[in-house]
DNA sequence: TGGCAACGTTACGAACTGTTACAATCGAAA
DNA sequence: TTTCGATTGTAACAGTTCGTAACGTTGCCA
């Protein structure tokens, strides 16, 4: 979140071509009811904003907000002192933004919280997948994964039987509840959209390994 | 690794008279590929590279390379940041280079990761060879193996029967599971994949030797 | 040295998987 | 009820993998 628009698009541009998702709140108003709707990994907060004080906007925020702040500040010395003792923040950056230490930053930041696994090679830690089955819901480190429901059974199938190779009968019988048919791609569908929710990709999958002519095979990387 | 072609190449020699094992490579794009077969003990990176940027050219590298990055820039202040925050670089360097402060942080983190083995002469040590069946991945040293199923499967049963001969007879019941009708080339031509990806010579092999009419012998160049 | 069998390597096609677009279905809101 | 959006399966296409066939190379024996 970013008020300076000329300066603040080219910005969320250079992050979004990084493999970052961003969005933009000009008005410093909107941007806790923005935040809530959007339930953003992490928040880069412009202190400077015309509106509401930032400070104002950071503690609304952490009412209910726990992930990342990342403030943007023209002034330094003092701020840290505030960031620091008042609100908690996670990091701060001075202005003009350097965009490359911005994503460092962002990218940093994500890694404690999160893991980040997309944008994140080797080093650091995984972040954890829980789920929920009382009430359906899969959190992956602390951000709450969106899942339709047959993306949450598919996926409470593979943690359940994680490390073991899962052919699609198996997969079929008993989370699809019908016979594979031996042609079909359902369940190859179901696995691509949530390969994508995971944030893992088709080549080189950190959660859902595939194996040709057997199935599938669900890991989790911290083991 | 380095591009500047003239200055390159006296550092590279300085280097070289010192007992270390150079090779230089010019262009950015190449880069990751080259390391993939060279498989080095260290990286020497010049972040200012002419095709590709050079901090894009670590995060390929840090997919699957674990082993000591040390970068060479122009400009400090914000670099060193992003080599902290981002890439978790283990050194770098300001420009223009000292050859003999260059050589002593080759050095050390040489000393520091694998104990200088390597660059040593004689006393070369062999990777390990590891693998995870669980996640069905494998680590060659510090490098992780791309491995296709069928490879993966191959070198697992290797690994499983080392310093014992095995037919191909064996092979194909226990690695195909089908039947060897005596004349088919499909055990050998995956033990050529496997051992290209191994870096395995046909001739000289270092993991996997052929025994004339009998089959394979899988060895761990460490026994 | 020739000849033959065993082995290595390459090219290609069939099978397998990933991905996208589209249609059918369902549920909620108007 | 109608309509819109979300969800999910199906179909089609593209990229990858892997076995087969063909051919070149190596090693063994006479």
């Amino acid at each position: 979140m970013e008020d300076d628009e000329e300066l603040g698009s080219l910005v969320a541009e250079y992050l979004a071509d990084n493999g970052l998702q961003v969005e933009i709140v000009a008005d410093g108003a909107d941007a806790d009811a923005a935040a809530r709707s959007l339930s953003p990994a992490l928040v880069i907060l412009d202190l400077m904003l015309p509106n509401k004080d930032g400070l104002q906007i950071c503690r609304e925020l952490r009412v209910w907000y726990k992930g990342p702040i990342l403030f943007l500040t023209a002034r330094t010395g003092w701020i840290d002192e505030i960031v620091r003792l008042e609100l908690g923040a996670d990091d701060y950056l001075g202005k003009p933004v350097e965009p490359r230490l911005l994503l460092a930053r962002v990218r940093s930041l994500l890694r404690r919280t999160e893991g980040f696994a997309a944008a994140e090679p080797s080093g650091g830690t995984s972040p954890s997948l829980k789920l929920d089955p009382s009430k359906r819901t899969a959190h992956l480190g602390r951000r709450l994964l969106d899942l339709t429901d047959a993306e949450f059974d598919m996926l409470a199938y593979l943690q359940a039987h994680k490390g073991k190779q899962l052919t699609r009968e198996q997969l079929s019988r008993d989370v699809l509840e019908i016979a594979y048919d031996g042609i079909g791609r359902t369940i190859d569908v179901r696995m691509g959209r949530l390969r994508t929710k995971l944030g893992d990709d088709g080549k080189s999958p950190r959660w859902i390994k595939s194996i040709r002519g057997v199935g599938y095979l669900f890991v989790e990387p911290g083991d």
